[in-house]
DNA sequence: CCCCAGTCCTGCGGGC
DNA sequence: TGCCCGCAGGACTGGG
């Protein structure tokens, strides 16, 4: 389930497209129902064909490959997208080829198992309204406590849930939010509105470092081994997660704490119910320490 | 305005 | 063994 991390690892992955051109791009004919392609193929292609690519970016979960046309071309592999240069895990199920020439790739190409990502073409303007401020919180990797507390601070949220809120902040999703709150040390349930200045600040930090270390392994993948970077290689991190997905095993951080499963607005959350106590009443000392 | 349940889709694993 | 159902959680929609 791609993440910033995941997904700023498949940008980093294709960043030595820049200068590139695109020869072509295809919609490919695979047996499932085709996913969303943004304009239809014939005037995506005469859009970005001969055109150079300029930058590659990320908005949230998002890749974006800015081309010289000052168009830009937004990947976003929702739940089981991945964005590769190299063999994809099944033929079956690539969606999308953008062909380059005059760079190292051959190819640039989109794979879908459950297809509910999407490939769209924005102009530069449709992109500011698509991806604005309005729409899309700042990045979570650089994240700060003061800027948590004006854009969370006021809400009646539990803290879980609302780290979810793309409009609040870019880029967290289910896995990385119960990470970040284990080693802030504040429990899932707790009310935004009763955080204080200093617990925004333990979550800031904790947001941007669990990340930071998250793409410093090239992201999560899981057990059913959906996730690949851009050369189709699994990541790391998830020999590295604290409680997600780890449900009865004891805290890695206090060895005393059983990790708990429970479910908030329909997704699982993970934590140790003894690092993370609903007062929030531990040590700050305690709160951040990393686990090795 | 704020927030939540339901929806899309596929593949896997648990239960019988 | 084989089938069926529930679950995984990205972002969006509709409605309370």
């Amino acid at each position: 389930m791609p993440e910033l991390p995941e997904v700023e690892t498949m940008r980093r992955g294709i960043a030595a497209a820049v200068g590139s051109r695109v020869a072509d791009v295809a919609k490919l004919r695979c047996s499932r129902k085709p996913i969303e392609i943004r304009p239809g193929i014939a005037r995506f292609r005469r859009r970005v064909q001969g055109a150079f690519i300029r930058e590659l970016g990320r908005a949230g979960k998002r890749v974006v490959i800015w081309l010289d046309t000052d168009d830009a071309i937004v990947i976003e592999p929702r739940m089981t997208g991945l964005v590769l240069v190299a063999d994809p895990p099944t033929v079956e199920h690539l969606r999308w080829r953008l062909d380059l020439e005059g760079g190292p790739f051959e190819a640039i190409c989109y794979w879908d198992r459950r297809g509910l990502g999407n490939v769209r073409l924005f102009s530069r303007a449709e992109f500011d309204i698509q991806f604005g401020a309005d729409v899309l919180g700042p990045d979570a990797l650089s994240i700060t406590g003061e800027t948590y507390r004006e854009r969370l601070g006021r809400s009646q949220r539990e803290i879980k849930p609302a780290l979810l809120d793309q409009r609040a902040v870019a880029g967290i999703g289910n896995l990385y939010a119960s990470e970040i709150l284990h080693l802030a040390g504040i429990h899932p349930q707790r009310r935004c509105r009763s955080m204080t200045e200093r617990q925004w600040q333990a979550i800031a930090e904790a947001t941007r470092r669990v990340l930071a270390e998250a793409i410093r392994y090239e992201g999560s993948t899981l057990g059913d081994g959906t996730y690949r970077n851009a050369l189709n290689r699994a990541g790391g991190y998830q020999n590295k997660h604290c409680v997600y997905d780890r449900a009865g095993v004891p805290c890695p951080r206090c060895h005393a704490g059983k990790i708990t499963r429970i479910v908030q607005t329909q997704r699982s959350t993970f934590f140790c119910p003894r690092c993370q106590t609903r007062s929030g009443h531990l040590l700050d000392a305690t709160r951040i320490s990393r686990v090795e």
